[in-house]
DNA sequence: AAAGAAGACAACCGCATCGAT
DNA sequence: AATCGATGCGGTTGTCTTCTT
């Protein structure tokens, strides 16, 4: 996380004077691609230097993460996506990074976007837009969208181009991750698909906290769980997927707990 | 055709958190 | 325990495009 040397932080303070701000140009585009593509992102700081860059490395970090990333969706929001994106927000409230884990290929700041120039609208305005705290009353309404819209397309969410969503039962405290990272390894070997989901395990399991994946081949769970850090190690994983119906287990409980 | 308004998207800023020292 | 730097997140602002008059 910390990456520090005195030379790297002179260059910095140096490079500083000159630092670059506003849209970044196909140059620059091209200079950042080519340097993570190559060596990769190990520190955010010290990448502008060696990329040539002048600008700074947060600058950087969001012009790879917003733009740049491979794997990113671009275009419009497609309906089920707006029916997640609805969902998850009566949950989350504006929690923008957690609502992005469950939508392969958007970004935060996309999401951000989407919501503040087309969804803000349609929903009747809330707290917990200047709270922060996810508000319950829509939730009976949002539980009815999304299992009307699981009932439309017959148990599955189309979830962007590359991912189908298929009904499983999970405990609503599932949670999705690195969506991005797995869809690269996706698009990298397409032809051989099983289901991935990250999740928290909950608590009433014994294993609170434990983050780890679970996974489905040919509908069938397999019980067993694997770091993270290895889960791109493995060959036979290349697929994610995405199960509509713990979040209408998750809007429920919520429901339920009220 | 030109100017102003509104909309959409990209990028910045400030703060919180985390890990290293 | 305190401090510092890096990173990530959410709110906000800036800029470009499209629409309206």
């Amino acid at each position: 996380m910390v990456c520090k040397s005195s030379e790297t932080t002179n260059k910095k303070l140096k490079s500083k004077e000159k630092q670059r701000k506003g849209l970044w140009s196909p140059e620059e585009d091209e200079k950042l691609r080519n340097h993570v593509l190559k060596y990769g992102h190990g520190c955010w700081s010290s990448i502008p230097i060696q990329a040539g860059l002048q600008r700074n490395g947060k600058s950087c970090r969001l012009r790879w993460v917003n733009y740049l990333r491979p794997g990113l969706k671009k275009g419009e929001f497609t309906k089920e996506e707006e029916t997640i994106l609805l969902s998850l927000h009566s949950i989350l409230g504006n929690k923008w990074a957690q609502i992005s884990k469950y939508l392969p290929g958007r970004t935060d700041n996309e999401i951000k976007n989407y919501w503040h120039t087309y969804l803000k609208k349609s929903v009747p305005s809330t707290k917990h837009e200047t709270t922060r705290t996810p508000q319950t009353h829509s939730i009976t309404n949002s539980v009815n969208t999304l299992e009307s819209t699981t009932r439309k397309s017959s148990s599955f969410i189309s979830v962007g181009e590359s991912f189908s969503a298929r009904v499983s039962n999970f405990s609503p405290s599932i949670v999705f991750s690195e969506w991005l990272d797995r869809s690269l390894v996706m698009e990298q070997s397409p032809q051989k698909c099983s289901y991935v989901q990250d999740h928290i395990v909950p608590e009433e399991s014994g294993v609170a906290g434990t983050y780890g994946h679970r996974f489905y081949e040919n509908n069938n769970y397999m019980d067993h769980f694997i770091p993270n850090s290895d889960l791109l190690l493995e060959d036979e994983i290349v697929c994610t997927s995405f199960s509509d119906s713990f979040l209408v287990d998750i809007l429920l409980s919520e429901q339920r707990s009220m």
